[in-house]
DNA sequence: AGCACGCCGACT
DNA sequence: GTCGGCGTGCTC
């Protein structure tokens, strides 16, 4: 008897090495990219084959329950590239999976449930059935090879009988077929509108489309204005893709993939016969795992996605674009801490393939990168149709006359805006009334139980509310503190913002725009087809309004306060306040009239307002850069956040004391901390972070290869989670 | 993550 | 004396 043979078993579970197990007498192992049913102590576990197993020694190994799939998921090159991203993230690889399989996979119970239509083909018997209608429909599936129950039914109202009789007859076969819930049913697709490239679009594409051609890792940065017409280079860069035959890869931030994106994809592609998929948070786990069975069978030739699509499994890639390289939501920030502009990157070299950053503000480390020649610069310094950039005006807030938290001149251009009939963004980086309940007699607050932060106030709905762990509560009638007086809104939200403005100008139509009002599905949709359709004259709201949408009546900008972003408490605080501003600027005077913004600051004279408001980035990559070089911060730098948490603050305090300590005398590595996070108590946990800071990335990663052991001798109960590259150190 | 094992307080 | 609290350690 030969000996039994055994695979190794990724777990899609918190273990941090794949497991071994033997495969059932007589079956053929399965393949890598399988998921299997497997035992786990006295449980069951999902996990998926990886590769052939070496037996450990003096362990007795287990037995395959039984195997999930037919057909492998994905193949080894895709199994590589998530190898390579949970080794650089630190993050054990059955998670790593986990995060990058369609949810749904992962788990035994929740399984999507899996459609099938019937399709039927003509069999070899020849001659004709006696009905009319079976007639008929014999001669319809005859002319075809397989037909799907959908097709017949479109052409035939009542078809069943018939069909059964004809199969009964043998005239016809019948099988059951795995098929895709239709994402786009019931969309129409838009006219495609021919474009002309300017001439620095074109030189962009030429560049693009010969590296398309060289089919080799190739790192571009499309740097171009607001309103420069990058989406167009993507579009025909990836046209020259698909003609090779190969495919794309698009990521976009989450809030940017909207329908009118994906409808400019498929109105350019489809008619071409190419097929455009989308992934994204907002799909049922169903929809995600039949677009990724699509992509396994290569039935899509385009993917576009946010973040987790840079795990679609494709396999003849041919190009990765990332649009809005610099957006912050790149970052997952928790549990497998990935940033998807990185990891496409990453992707792309594996897979020898051409990526585009592109951003009107790219990150400071991309535009590092091109400058030192690791990427390939191309440039689209002017808006298409030669459109001006907004006027913009800073508006000191110290000298201005202030009514409801808007300047005198920031309300005469509201004013005069709505005079005109034309429409308004006014950005306000902060949800609810107002940010808290103050009481005016002893200065009290009220504060997250469970947070280090105080509760926001959401009036429309009543309650205060934690915009983090989501605790809410309501106000009592009087002080909690002291008893006195009612508690009173201080500051101002997108929600307290939008009730001024009902005042200000009681005939305007006003919409607010935030996590609060577009959480329902369609909902964005909603306010961007209102405000589209002009049926709003003034638009509140958060960070949201500042990209993914075109409106060409929009000439009035506002930045009720750019001060929220500035004053962050973290390094990269003025580079998110240039790009956040310049890209709401942008939002305006996108038609043929121009547009003017205005930005509210106690801050008038920061290098970063004032770039932001001369829309020069040169500028503020310049004035930023020798800042980071001077600390050793990205790019001038590298991270690596250490995140010790518990439930008992003591024993946090001393774990990171004690670990700061372990790590410390390490060669080129500089430890910073223990310090309590930003953020010092999250979901009822304290929380204290290690910041690991070197010049270059070799000294950390022999530091941190040690990281499974870093927990030997600390206080058991805490926990240690590793943020490499973070991006926000909150 | 589960799920057991194991070692200390208030109950029949 | 036991029931059960959750600290701690392992899972091929």
């Amino acid at each position: 008897m030969p000996p039994q043979q055994c695979v190794e078993v990724a777990l899609l579970a918190p273990l941090p090495a794949p497991l071994s197990y033997l495969v059932p007498p007589g079956e053929v192992p399965p393949p890598p990219g399988t998921r299997v049913k497997v035992p786990l102590g006295r449980r069951s576990a999902v996990g998926v084959v990886i590769g052939c197993g070496v037996p450990p020694e003096g362990v007795r190994l287990k037995q395959i329950q039984q195997r999930l799939d037919s057909t492998p998921l994905f193949d080894m090159a895709w199994l590589e590239f998530i190898r390579r991203a949970a080794a650089y993230y630190l993050f054990p690889l059955g998670l790593a999976l986990k995060t990058a399989l369609p949810a749904g996979l992962a788990s035994l119970e929740k399984a999507p449930g899996v459609k099938h239509t019937a399709i039927y083909s003509a069999s070899a018997r020849d001659g004709q059935p006696g009905g009319v209608v079976q007639r008929r429909l014999l001669e319809f599936i005859r002319s075809r090879q397989g037909v799907a129950m959908a097709a017949i039914r479109q052409r035939f109202a009542s078809p069943y009988a018939a069909l059964r009789r004809l199969e009964e007859l043998g005239f016809i076969t019948r099988q059951q077929c795995e098929i895709s819930r239709d994402p786009f049913s019931g969309q129409q697709i838009q006219a495609d509108t021919a474009v002309t490239l300017n001439h620095h679009q074109a030189a962009a594409l030429r560049e693009l489309c010969r590296a398309v051609d060289a089919a080799a890792f190739a790192p571009f940065l499309l740097h171009g204005v607001t309103g420069s017409g990058k989406t167009e280079v993507y579009l025909q860069t990836i046209a020259a893709t698909l003609e090779q035959g190969r495919q794309a890869l698009v990521l976009v931030p989450e809030i940017a993939l909207t329908p009118q994106l994906v409808g400019r994809f498929r109105a350019r592609f489809e008619q071409r016969g190419a097929r455009v998929g989308v992934l994204h948070s907002g799909m049922s786990a169903a929809e995600r795992y039949d677009m990724w069975r699509a992509i396994t069978r290569d039935e899509v030739d385009i993917v576009i996605g946010a973040r987790s699509a840079v795990f679609a499994p494709l396999t003849r890639l041919g190009i990765i674009v990332v649009d809005e390289e610099h957006d912050d939501s790149y970052k997952q920030g928790d549990g497998f801490r990935y940033n998807g502009r990185d990891l496409a990157l990453m992707r792309a070299q594996m897979a020898a393939v051409p990526v585009v950053l592109g951003s009107a503000t790219p990150s400071l480390a991309s535009f590092q990168r091109a400058a030192d020649g690791a990427v390939q610069a191309l440039l689209l310094p002017q808006r298409v149709s030669e459109r001006p950039l907004p006027q913009v005006t800073l508006v000191d807030m110290k000298a201005a006359a202030v009514e409801h938290g808007l300047a005198q001149e920031l309300r005469d251009a509201i004013a005069a805006t709505l005079q005109r009939d034309e429409q308004c963004l006014l950005l306000l980086n902060r949800r609810g009334f107002s940010p808290y309940l103050l009481c005016g007699d002893c200065g009290a607050s009220y504060r997250c139980p469970n947070c280090a932060i105080t509760l926001t106030w959401h009036k429309s709905s009543g309650v205060l509310r934690c915009h983090y762990c989501d605790y809410q509560q309501c106000p009592d009638d009087t002080c909690p503190r002291c008893g006195g007086s009612a508690m009173e809104p201080e500051g101002m939200g997108t929600e307290g913002l939008a009730a001024a403005l009902a005042q200000l100008y009681p005939q305007a139509r006003i919409a607010r725009m935030d996590r609060d009002t577009t959480s329902g599905k369609g909902s964005q949709q909603q306010l961007f087809e209102r405000m589209s359709a002009g049926a709003i004259d003034i638009l509140v709201g958060t960070q949201m309004i500042a990209k993914g949408h075109d409106f060409a009546n929009v000439t009035l900008v506002g930045v009720v306060d750019a001060d929220t972003t500035l004053n962050f408490p973290d390094f990269r605080s003025a580079e998110r306040s240039f790009s956040l501003l310049t890209q709401v600027a942008g939002r305006c005077g996108r038609g043929d009239k121009a547009g003017q913004v205005f930005i509210q600051t106690y801050a008038a004279d920061h290098p970063a307002l004032q770039c932001a408001a001369s829309h020069d980035y040169a500028a503020f990559a310049a004035q930023e850069l020798p800042l980071r070089q001077l600390l050793g911060y990205p790019p001038c730098g590298h991270l690596v956040n250490v995140i010790i948490s518990g439930l008992e603050q003591s024993q946090v305090e001393q774990a990171a004391r004690q670990l700061a300590q372990q790590l410390g005398g390490a060669a080129e590595v500089e430890i910073l901390g223990p310090a309590p996070c930003p953020l010092a108590r999250l979901r009822n946990r304290h929380r204290m972070q290690i910041l690991l800071k070197a010049a270059t990335r070799p000294p950390l990663r022999r530091l941190l290869n040690g990281h499974h052991g870093w927990k030997q001798g600390l206080p058991p109960t805490v926990r240690i989670d590793i943020d490499v590259d973070p991006v926000d150190m909150m």
